[in-house]
DNA sequence: GTGAAGGGCCAC
DNA sequence: AAACGTGGCCCTTCAC
């Protein structure tokens, strides 16, 4: 295919250019960078298509700061522009580049890539890359040959041009199929969430969050130091349970292989199970010291690995903070993922979460949801009682313990209040009476009985998880508050799968809908936090972290709690919304 | 050496 | 007969 370009490198055609293309209202839009991360490249390339005409900005012709540059003022005036759709795959990238090197936000985006996702709508075998997504939607295939090639060399190769005038203009008729298919599954209003999500995670990506690395190597260094206490004192034990095969001591066991850490236990004539995991091993702990040392060095070592020294490799040179990749449709339901690091799965200790604080003469904002997963179930249920448990305005789990065991509020035992939290974390997952019993010590019959009155003081939240469910196996569909889509694929004659089906169908419309408050919330925030210090810092399902100027903490704390439930009261109406905010100076509350 | 699978465990 | 949902990261093991 033969592909027809302009390229543009001077301020007076670039005026021209841009304003011809803000008469459009829809754009190809696509950028081309000498590395990935916007902190070490340079923005090369900015790209315009129609569809049939394509326009290529040589941003290094405009000077080495280009931010500075006001000849680049039409450009930014079109890149913000809400009246023109701009069209981009995998829009965060393109947006963090020119948030950084322009200087300027990305208004009205369409992402193909979220568009192609919320499409596939859970399928896993889709891939979501421009040529994929291309080839499914058009039928045609892209050479991506030369999105690899060095976009530093002054001269760019006609080979290089066509590559990106090509990438943006194949994007316009991508637009249109991407569009009809949201429109025919119901999914403008999600789409739109998405879409207005993408600039406040752009921007929490390229703030980061700052971590403390002497913090952090201080309390390293006192778990490694307590490591190897309990690694020696763990394979001393292991060891009673063999001959001495050397003389330079006892034979080292692996403590890191569950194999032979089993082979150990068994030596010892303790009744391991096949799995060694936490909570099997847990009832053996007391009356087997090993398994309790064992566990001891599980906890410990798992820290210094996944929490060790190797996080630190994340804190960015250039900007001395963490910047972690947020997927924004991370999972089927529509929650978030976060790698390199992931900061969604930092531990709870404050000895970890004092290490993520502000700078000088700054402070974090730390707001959660209270709840706030129940309180949708309780919405989409609509039962009296699960209601007025939150509408009492106490303590959600004693009120309805209260009611389950029918008993006066301040005549709740604190056993019955565990029962109650247990049950209401549980329903949401679609929990058994099994493993109720085995996570209370209950016998079956107990847990099954507790089951039984909890879903008779809430005969409407029975019904509506029972309704849910067989619905989602009969229409193979499950949608949240915003209709986002779920396809389930299982086989009806597999039993096992089939439950799982349900329980995962079951909750998706719970924890989506949970996601598509964050979302809203996220691009509330965002709007909001323009002209103040506030920044995103991090997001972790409930919870939203900023940090600002200490002077402007209280008022943008109240922005931030008002953002947030005025995001869930548009999914949720007849649930009160509560949120917690702090103002600390690290992330601990 | 590299990569996938599986076990395990951190978060919500 | 019966596994409570979603992720990422670490380690070992095993195949290539």
């Amino acid at each position: 295919m033969e592909v027809f370009f302009e390229l543009i490198g001077d301020a007076e055609s670039l005026r021209t250019v841009c304003e011809q293309l803000s008469k459009e209202p829809v754009l190809g839009f696509d950028t081309e960078t000498t590395e990935l991360d916007p902190y070490l490249g340079e923005l090369r390339l900015v790209q315009f298509s129609t569809g049939k005409r394509s326009v290529i900005i040589d941003i290094r012709r405009f000077g080495s700061d280009p931010r500075a540059n006001r000849d680049l003022e039409p450009l930014r005036e079109l890149i913000e522009s809400e009246r023109t759709v701009k069209v981009a795959h995998n829009s965060k990238f393109d947006a963090k580049w020119v948030r950084h090197h322009l200087g300027c936000e990305v208004g009205g985006i369409f992402d193909s890539y979220l568009a192609s996702q919320l499409i596939a709508a859970g399928e896993s075998d889709r891939r979501h890359s421009l040529a994929d997504v291309v080839q499914f939607f058009i039928g045609t295939e892209l050479d991506k040959t030369q999105q690899v090639s060095d976009w530093s060399a002054d001269e760019l190769s006609q080979l290089q041009l066509e590559y990106a005038a090509r990438d943006a203009a194949i994007l316009v008729p991508l637009y249109t199929q991407l569009k009809e298919r949201l429109e025919a599954d119901g999914l403008t209003r999600v789409a739109e969430l998405e879409f207005n999500a993408v600039m406040p995670v752009t921007d929490m990506e390229l703030t980061g969050f700052y971590l403390d690395a002497a913090r952090w190597r201080e309390n390293i260094e006192a778990i490694r130091q307590e490591r190897d206490r309990v690694a020696d004192e763990l394979q001393e034990m292991l060891s009673a349970g063999v001959s001495q095969s050397s003389l330079f001591g006892r034979p080292e066991i692996n403590l890191d292989s569950q194999a032979q850490v089993h082979d150990a236990l068994s030596n010892l004539g303790i009744p391991v199970p096949e799995s060694t995991r936490a909570s099997v091993l847990e009832p053996l702990a007391e009356e087997h010291p090993p398994v309790a040392k064992l566990l001891e060095y599980r906890g410990l070592q798992k820290s210094l690995t996944s929490f060790g020294e190797n996080f630190l490799e994340f804190i960015h040179p250039k900007t001395g903070r963490v910047h972690s990749d947020f997927r924004q449709i991370g999972a089927p339901t529509g929650r978030f993922s976060c790698s390199n690091p992931n900061l969604q799965q930092i531990p709870h200790e404050t000895a970890y979460r004092r290490c993520f604080h502000a700078g000088a003469g700054k402070t974090l904002i730390v707001a959660d949801y209270s709840q706030i997963e129940l309180r949708i179930l309780a919405e989409f249920s609509g039962d009296t009682n699960f209601i007025g448990a939150f509408q009492s305005g106490v303590d959600f789990h004693a009120a309805a313990a209260a009611q389950v065991f029918n008993v006066r509020a301040e005549d709740v035992s604190p056993d019955q209040r565990s029962f109650a939290k247990r049950l209401n974390f549980g329903v949401v997952y679609g929990l058994g009476a099994a493993r109720f019993a085995a996570m209370t010590g209950l016998s079956q019959a107990e847990a099954e009985g507790t089951l039984r009155k909890y879903f008779a003081t809430y005969p409407d939240l029975d019904g509506y998880l029972r309704k849910s469910g067989d619905s989602a196996l009969r229409t193979r569909l499950a949608r949240t508050a915003s209709g986002r889509l779920l396809k389930l694929r299982y086989d009806e004659n597999d039993r096992a799968a089939a439950g799982a089906a349900r329980r995962f169908a079951t909750n998706m419309p719970i924890q989506g809908t949970s996601a598509d408050i964050l979302k809203r919330a996220l691009r509330l925030i965002h709007d909001e936090l323009r002209g103040t210090s506030g920044k995103l810092v991090n997001i972790v399902h409930d919870e939203i972290v900023l940090e600002c100027d200490e002077a402007d903490s209280t008022s943008v704390s109240e922005k931030l709690k008002t953002a947030m439930v005025s995001a869930a009261r548009e999914f949720v109406k007849a649930v009160p919304i509560d949120v917690d905010v702090a103002i600390s100076p690290d992330w601990t509350k």
